[in-house]
Formats: C-alpha cells, sequence, structure tokens
RNA sequence: GGCGCGGUAGCCAAGUGGUAAGGCCAAGGUCUGCAAAACCUUUAUUCGUCGGUUCGAUUCCGACCCGCGCCUCCA
C-alpha cells in the first residue's frame, strides 16, 4: 500500500499522490511572529516535518511554502508598546522560531514567504476580487463577501442556512454586511503601520496572504494543504473562498489539520499557568530530542496531552533507541550472516512503512521498531546476529530516524576531544587490571562529568555522549 | 444551542467482529569488581456505563455519563 492521508475536505482517509510530475505542491500555515512560539504550535510543526518526511521517503519530490505572518493586530500592539517598527518587533521573533525549528531538527521549507514582501501582490487579488464582483467597501476598507461563494462551508461541513443574522457584528473592529464576511483589506487607522496600494492605504487582512503566497508559488491548485485543527474555521475556508472566487479552480486537493495539545488535560493557556515555550522546557533540562520524540509520537489527529513526565519518558525512550544503535556500530559480532535476522528486517521495514502510509501512524511505526529492536537484542545476546547482519539492521535504523531524527545527540563535543576520552579510558583499563578499582571509579565519574558514560562490556569499554 | 473528537493497564498509547501492539514506570531475576546496557518473569479475563444486533463486540447500533475542541483571534 502507498499513502493514505485523511482529508478533511472529504471526512475520508484517501490514497495521497501529488496531481503531476511528482512533486507535491504543499503550503502550511506558519508562526505568526508576536511572541515565542509554543509547544502547541510546535505540535503542528512538527507534524508538517514529519508529513515532509514522509512524503520525500514515499519518493516524491516536495516544493512546499510556508508563511510567516508578521503583520496583524498582536505584532501592531506589541510593537508599539515597545517603541518599535513592526519589522524590527517581528524580526526578533523570526529569528527565534527558526532557531527554535533548528533545535526541534524541522526541515526548513522550500520557500519562507514573509506576508509583509508579499502585499502589492495581496492588494492585487483583492482589486481583481473586486472586479470580479466579490467584494464590498467600507469606511476604506474591503471585505469577501461570502453570500457570493455557495460553497462557503464546505471544509467545515458547517450549515450557514438559517445563520444569516444580517446583524452588523463588529469582528475585526469593522462595520460588515454579513457575520460570515471576513476583511480582505483594513484602512489605515491612526499610529498604525500601513501600505499604499492599488486598493488603498492600508494592511492586508489575515486570510488573504495565505492564498496569494500559496497561489504565487505553488500554483492554482495545491495537492496538499495544512495546519492546526483550530484554522479550519474561518481561516481555511476563507482561503477557499477568496482562492477559488479569484482562479475557479479547487484551492487544494487535500487538506490535512493536525489536532490540539493540551498540557495537564486542559487548553494551555497563560492564566492556567501551563503555557510552555520551547525555551521554557529546554530551561528544565530538556533536551529538544525529547520534545521532538514526544510531540511526534502520538499521531497527529489524535489530541496529544503533554506533561513532563511523558517528556521524560520520551527521553528514556530515545536513549534505549540509541543505545541499541550504539551496539549494532561497536560491538564485535561474528562472522557471517543470519538469513533469518535479515528477514526479520525486511519485515521490520515493511511494517513501519506500513503503519506510516496508514494516515501517518507514528504510534504503530514506533511500536515496530521497538519490537525490532528487541528482537535484535535478544538475538546479539545469544550471538547469533553476525556482521552481515549489519546492514540490514542499519537500514531499519535509518528509516526511523530518516521520520523520527532523534538518534543523534546534541552535539555539545567541545567539551571533551574523543582521543582525550580514550587515554582515560585506556589508564581506567590499567588501573582495573591492577585491581584499582577506586581509580577506574574516578575516571568514570571524572568522564560522566563531562557528560561521557562508559559502558563496561564483555568485549571492552565502549562510551557514549549524554 | 449547533458541529465535531475522544474515553483501552500507574502514565502515554496502537488496534481489530474472533478473544488486548509498543514505550515509560514498578517488583523480582540473569549478567556484573562496581555501574551501565541487554534479556527474562510479573503487571488490563479486560477496553467509560447500560442495553441491542451477532455463534461471538473492546471493535457495529442506541441511550446515558465524563472530558475536550470549534462555532470570536488562535497551531
Amino acid at each position: 500500500m502507498s499513502l493514505r492521508l485523511y482529508n478533511t475536505l472529504t471526512l475520508q482517509v484517501q490514497p495521497f499522490a501529488p496531481d503531476r510530475d511528482n512533486t507535491v505542491r504543499m503550503y502550511t500555515c506558519g508562526p505568526t511572529v508576536y511572541d515565542y512560539a509554543h509547544i502547541g504550535n510546535f505540535r503542528t510543526f512538527v507534524f508538517y516535518d514529519i508529513l515532509r518526511r514522509w512524503l520525500q521517503a514515499s519518493g516524491f519530490g516536495l516544493n512546499h511554502v510556508m508563511n510567516i505572518t508578521d503583520v496583524d493586530d498582536k505584532i501592531i500592539r506589541n510593537a508599539t508598546a515597545q517603541g518599535k517598527s513592526i519589522s524590527d518587533y517581528s524580526a526578533i521573533y523570526t529569528k527565534a522560531y527558526f532557531e527554535d525549528s533548528a533545535l526541534l531538527r524541522l526541515q526548513k521549507p522550500e520557500h519562507v514567504t514573509p506576508a509583509t514582501e508579499h502585499i502589492p501582490e495581496m492588494a492585487a487579488a483583492i482589486r481583481k476580487l473586486g472586479e470580479l464582483g466579490y467584494t464590498y467597501e467600507g469606511e476604506g476598507s474591503t471585505y469577501f463577501r461570502i453570500s457570493k461563494f455557495p460553497e462557503y462551508g464546505k471544509l467545515s461541513h458547517i450549515n450557514f442556512s438559517g445563520n444569516r443574522a444580517g446583524a452588523r457584528v463588529d469582528v475585526d473592529e469593522y462595520e460588515k454586511d454579513d457575520a460570515r464576511d471576513f476583511v480582505l483589506w483594513k484602512a489605515a487607522k491612526e499610529n498604525e503601520p500601513y501600505w499604499d496600494t492599488v486598493v488603498g492605504r492600508g494592511r492586508p487582512g489575515w486570510h488573504i496572504e495565505c492564498s496569494v503566497m500559496a497561489i504565487e508559488y505553488l500554483g492554482d491548485t495545491l495537492d496538499l494543504h495544512a495546519g492546526g485543527v483550530d484554522l479550519i474555521f474561518p481561516h481555511h475556508e476563507n482561503e477557499i473562498a477568496q482562492s477559488e472566487s479569484l482562479t475557479h479552480h479547487p484551492f487544494a486537493r487535500f487538506w490535512v489539520h493536525s489536532e490540539f495539545l493540551l498540557v495537564d488535560g486542559q487548553k494551555m493557556s497563560k492564566s492556567l499557568g501551563n503555557f510552555h515555550t520551547l525555551r521554557d522546557i529546554l530551561d528544565k533540562g530538556f533536551s529538544p530530542e525529547s520534545v521532538r520524540y514526544l510531540l511526534a509520537s502520538v499521531p497527529y489527529r489524535k489530541a496529544l496531552n503533554f506533561t513532563f513526565d511523558g517528556l521524560k519518558s520520551a527521553a528514556t525512550a530515545i536513549d534505549r533507541m540509541r543505545n541499541f544503535a550504539l551496539r549494532l556500530a561497536t560491538e564485535p559480532f561474528d562472522e557471517g550472516q543470519d538469513a533469518a535476522l535479515d528477514e526479520r528486517a525486511v519485515q521490520a521495514t515493511a511494517a513501519f512503512r506500513e503503519s506510516m502510509d496508514d494516515d501517518l501512524n507514528t504510534a504503530e511505526a514506533l511500536a515496530a521498531t521497538f519490537e525490532y529492536v528487541r528482537d535484535v537484542n535478544i538475538a546479539m545476546d545469544r550471538g547469533a546476529f553476525r556482521t552481515g547482519n549489519r546492514e540490514r539492521a542499519q537500514e531499519v535504523l535509518n528509516l526511523f530516524d530518516s521520520v523520527f531524527d532523534v538518534l543523534s545527540t546534541g552535539a555539545d563535543s567541545n567539551s571533551l576531544a574523543d582521543d582525550k576520552i580514550d587515554a582515560l579510558i585506556e589508564e581506567r583499563k590499567q588501573a582495573k587490571k591492577s585491581r584499582n578499582f577506586s581509580r577506574a571509579d574516578e575516571i568514570r565519574a571524572l568522564l560522566a562529568d563531562a557528560g561521557v558514560i562508559l559502558e563496561d562490556t564483555k568485549d571492552g569499554v565502549r562510551w557514549k555522549r549524554k
């Protein structure tokens, strides 16, 4: 079987493949850079990364666009409060976002597109929508008239009949004809940043940036559009309305959405005191790999309950996997090749692939990997594992790590050079030989302080960095 | 009120109309100068509750209870 994904548009799991030339045209809703991204944001961003990696593992090329929302009410408010320009302000958090992303080993999309670098294109699109009769103006702002788009609600599966109200609902602090209508262009207000464009002086509404940048970089129809479930309505519904009114083509073939992250069973909020940024978590001594593993281990369509116990558990699980990788790399196995063990590796690979193909079932893929690790550990213990089995075993690990990417350590190998470590291990070996165990333990402790852990095995000493 | 999701061992969590993956934690054991690592054994006769369909349901249907999300900015 090949990759199947749950499509919010159809409410079904469907076979996924790009529409043409084997390249997936995908768009994901990126961060709004008004503050440090929190762990909930990263749940979704890690999901994008897992999706990217599995699309690549499935043999597809990738053309992935992610926006950076660098102009919005919160950015303006915070920048103003600090006496900064919005670009100076948002630059701080854009930079922080990419630092955090690198720590979490998130692959960078082929195109990262800041909204403020595409204002003229947005204005042009809004003007075109106006020419096509989809918009109206009020007090210098431009709105999208939902009543002109009969399919509105097809993504969120909301039936809007009888829900018209006609009341003027003040949502974006501007007046609208219909509660569902949304703002495409906001008229400049006192003391707010603005752009002079073909649709007047002001700034873009939120939704238009995604439509315009997606179409500019990827064409009228995307293969895949992703985001968090909270964006289904109204954001993605609005994107569809704008885009399809503009191009008269389906905007995206697949819509995939990641579920929410809860903290200690509750929605994360600053008032509950359960609001965590990645930085906060790392400051408590957890590794970025642990965070990545935890966020990736729960399938994306299930709500993920984040706890620090869960993080500890993730760290231990990673250790188990790393210990296995170390053993595979360093233990001197007997010559030969065990056919059954190679077969076991092939089977593990197939199980892993089948799980990931099944709507990215990471929990099951993990189980397939751990079962394999246990079986091979057993084989190693009883001497059945041979040098000739290394290659296939390594392939299993490589496949696992091509998705989860947690095996390599954070690499602060500046602490102690390898040859220094080897020298100390040699000294300890001599100490042990002369039964000077206190010196041997001293060396172990010394290395431990430097983040190096020694393991005595029947085949000699091996070491790893913590 | 409308729409949707979920309730599986101490915790996280997969899964199926045929009798419960995996990870973490805990206890005991093998190995070991010590410490690790690894392995073994033990830990849900049971899958929110109550009914129904069925030879058989955790898996299908209904009702109920509980938790959560969206409907307004939000990953």
